[in-house]
RNA sequence: GUCCUCGUAGCUUAAUGGAUAAAGCAGGACUCUUCUAAGGUCUUGAUGGGGGUUCGAUUCCCUCCGAGGACACCA
């Protein structure tokens, strides 16, 4: 819709300026609104109002067959309201798509993509280090790229959601040497799990600060595995195939998935080669016996340690190299906390001055660390750690509690599956809520909310209108008609969406959707709480039934591109 | 010390150049003889300080104060 009056006043100006369409802020100003006039102010060198003025008279003689209104207000926005008849023809496009409501395929005026036309975007979340739980840190990232995955795929992009593991470096080193220590003791290895590994880790790490003997001894490790040692190699699989399996767990529950698990270690064979071309280009240079590639106002970016090891900085090289010739992608988005800036800053220059960017679009989706209470960082080196799991179990146990006490007219076994899925969408609502590049402070209260602005809410909404469409029995969707300002407020709110969706592939910022999908349930209680549906009179019941519809429709698209399970029931 | 992110109501957040700064929680007042009260309706309350650019600044620039993070051979 907006973009059908964005093509409308084009054809009304002479100009060729970039200016929005939006929904109004308020009902007074109107379905939509425009800034064109403030933005042809400026241009022609005229009053805003004046031009204002001009255009909507216009409008007014040009338009009505899409409008029923047009003012002016201060201090130069045009202020549109839609006819009922273009709100009608609006949700025959809405009902026409059905399920598919929402794709830009979907919107009259905007043909499908041809194929070559059809874009690749890379989305690099998660990735969880192996031999490491997965923390609440990583939790952000999972569900923020999920949701990334989802938008774009829905919208018609080639989507490759990849898992960069953190399977390989200097950490494996200390957990072999750490490792090599007690399985000379007792041969445990079988029964060995991800929480031991870390106990481990963090115990020699702390040993090794004292003793320059341990230390040396992990580096030798790391060294002996990157050659190709076969007992390190067995052991390095070993960590390997006891974390996925970890972390398996928590993508099951989460309901994330990943086309491809491409480790740092799966680049390995490409390192020598990428350190030599910068070398041998100039590009990159020796100091103090390591490997660097100087950049202007920020520090050197080292590639390759002085006694020749490989970094991750050289992985994620050879990863970019990869991404651009394998998948073609034309974007790729890294969704890592705030705390990584500068390395994606050296990452992308140094990219570049090596020629393997091009036209591709190269995007770190950063997003704010997860703070202790105490306002400090919660790292895995210091033994400040919070369990992924331990965090997905307390938020089930936590709507478990609540849904005993709401719905105890219901089985322990339908009780049960809801509260996991409530659970699991209030987690994860509330980091797709915010865009904040700020830190989060983790605390339960906040991190599980069921009232108000969250997952529950949404959930509630949508079960509402289900049970509703449940009792209406078997109806066919039919035209619907305006009578009243309610129904006119929730058509307009649901052919947002597609809107919506654009400004979430635009700033890749999955919260635009979270915060419409709140609106779009506001809209709804509101609209069920005063407009019977079920006891109006046949033309109206149909209307309003369809209008109803096809909102819980697309508050379960969204939900679902959100990575949210709706449920019919709750 | 340098750089990055940030500072909005008591708390958690929204608004990235547009209108009277928007919500949730907490507080106050209503609302279950009508489609699920995890709901609906009303209400109290805020842009860290100071300059500047602009018709218009929470948003851009400068400066001060405050928080967190990063700063070459960890990932």
């Amino acid at each position: 819709m907006e973009e059908q009056l964005n093509l409308f006043l084009k054809s009304l100006i002479p100009e060729s300026i970039d200016f929005s369409v939006e929904p109004s802020a308020r009902p007074d100003f109107g379905h939509y609104a425009t800034n064109v006039a403030m933005k042809l102010a400026s241009v022609r060198g005229e009053a805003p109002l004046t031009i204002a003025e001009q255009i909507a008279k216009d409008a007014r003689e040009k338009g009505m067959h899409l409008l029923s209104r047009v003012e002016v207000a201060r201090p130069g926005f045009i202020n549109f309201w839609l006819s009922d008849s273009a709100l009608e023809e609006g949700m025959k496009g809405v009902l026409s798509a059905g399920k598919k409501w929402g794709r830009p395929a979907s919107r009259a005026g905007s043909g499908k993509p041809t194929k070559n036309e059809k874009k690749t975007i890379v989305i690099d979340y998660s990735h969880p280090n192996i031999a490491k739980p997965m923390s609440v840190a990583h939790l952000r990232s999972t569900i923020i790229g999920a949701a990334l995955y989802n938008v774009f795929a829905f919208s018609g992009w080639k989507t490759v959601g990849d898992n960069h593991l953190g399977d390989w470096g200097k950490q494996f080193g200390v957990l072999i040497a750490a490792y090599k220590e007690i399985s000379n003791l007792k041969n445990k290895k079988s029964n060995i799990k991800i929480e031991d590994l870390l106990v481990l880790y963090v115990d020699y790490t702390a040993r090794m600060k004292e003793n320059p003997e341990l230390e040396e001894s992990a580096r030798r490790e790391t060294k002996k595995l990157q050659e190709g040692d076969r007992e390190n190699t067995a052991i390095w699989k070993l960590f390997y195939k006891i974390s996925l399996a970890e972390f398996k767990k928590a993508y099951s529950l989460l309901g994330v998935s990943f086309d491809y698990y491409l480790g740092e270690s799966f680049y390995k064979s490409m390192l020598p080669e990428i350190v030599q071309e910068a070398l041998y280009r100039g590009i990159a240079e020796r100091s103090e016996g390591a490997v660097i590639i100087p950049h202007e106002g920020i520090p050197s970016f080292v590639i390759q340690k002085s006694d020749e090891a490989f970094l991750y900085s050289t992985t994620d090289l050879a990863a970019i190299k990869y991404r651009r010739e394998k998948f073609k992608a034309d974007t790729v988005l890294y969704v890592v906390d705030n705390g990584q800036s500068l390395h994606f800053e050296q990452l992308f220059r140094s990219a570049e001055k090596l020629g393997f960017v091009g036209s591709m679009q190269l995007m770190h989706v950063k997003f704010g660390l997860v703070l202790a209470e105490d306002m400090k960082k919660l790292s895995t080196r210091a033994g400040r750690h919070v369990a992924l799991l331990e965090v997905i179990h307390e938020a089930v146990d936590r709507a478990q509690k609540i849904v005993d006490e709401k719905r105890a007219d219901i089985t322990k076994r339908k009780r049960e599956k809801i509260a996991k899925a409530v659970g699991i969408a209030a987690l994860k609502y509330n980091d797709l809520s915010q865009n904040r590049q700020s830190d989060i402070t983790f605390r339960w209260d906040a991190m599980l909310s069921f009232e108000g602005n969250s997952a529950p809410y949404l959930l509630y909404s949508y079960a509402r209108i289900k049970s509703i469409l449940r009792k209406a029995g078997r109806f066919s969707r039919g035209k619907v008609v305006f009578t009243n300002d309610a129904e006119r407020n929730l058509a307009i709110m649901v052919m947002r969406f597609p809107g919506v969706l654009d400004k979430v592939r635009e700033t890749f910022f999955p919260h635009y959707l979270a915060e419409y999908l709140y609106e779009l349930a506001k809209t709804v209680n509101s609209f069920y709480e005063n407009i019977p549906v079920l006891k109006a009179e046949k033309e109206m019941r149909r209307s309003r039934i369809s209008l109803v519809a096809s909102a819980a429709e697309t508050l379960n698209t969204g939900l679902t591109l959100l990575g949210i399970q709706t449920v019919e029931t709750m």
